[in-house]
DNA sequence: TTATATACATAAGAAACTTGGGTATAAATT
DNA sequence: AATTTATACCCAAGTTTCTTATGTATATAA
């Protein structure tokens, strides 16, 4: 690829790693360029995951052992295919539980108004 | 005070800026002090911010000129009072859109289900 | 044949934190 | 009386998590 000279996206910062792990377990398994494309797409390009971010996260959630790897050949191309651990299984949902009382609370800070929507 | 020792708060990572400048958007002026014990009021001490933050973020946004200062004697304790500056004002909203809008992204792609709430 | 898309990876640097100090006054506990 | 807690500011070292810039390789489109 090109380098993408993004500047639409910025903010992350801790939440890729659940953006991960949450794809994971509605996908059974997925390769690291599928997963920049999926969140592109469900975010109608507003989000790009950069290689030098994704594969590295990927990678220290092997290590941990929340994610297992294997590799496969497609049109002499080599994937690597990644899936959740019984780790990572428990792990998602744990993540996600923070991550989203994190968003119910910056909310409350951010918009005195805010009531938890249909979540 | 006596070091937290918290484990229960770590992800903000992007949002503190947003958050102190929304504060201040609501509130005239307001001192560090005073910020780290509204956000501990607002989340039910579930999200602390730490001085070791607050403080340099504090310092950054008014060297780029989004927040002026000005210094006040409290029973004999000096408090520094931040008030947000023209830049300042213009910047709250752009911040706060721009975290919405990720907020936003994220539920889509953390939650399938997910669709817009009261905000 | 050159660029784009697919597919992996690493490394340097920046940004934004955490953790642990330090200083000082006032009020509350023991 | 002495210690702790609360108020109020600050900084520095270290860590994590990104961005930016590369590098490699094959397949397809212009």
């Amino acid at each position: 690829m090109y380098r993408m000279h993004m500047s639409t996206n910025n903010l992350i910062k801790g939440s890729l790693q659940t953006i991960i792990l949450k794809l994971l377990e509605e996908n059974e398994r997925m390769y690291g360029y599928e997963i920049t494309q999926r969140v592109k797409e469900l975010t109608e390009g507003e989000i790009k995951i950069t290689e030098g971010a994704l594969y590295p996260a990927l990678h220290k959630l092997e290590a941990e052992g929340l994610l297992t790897t294997e590799i496969q050949q497609v049109d002499n191309r080599v994937r690597k295919y990644y899936s959740l651990t019984k780790d990572g299984q428990k792990e998602v949902s744990a993540k996600m539980s923070e991550l989203q009382s994190f968003v119910g609370h910056l909310q409350r800070i951010l918009d005195p108004e805010w009531k938890p929507g249909l979540a």
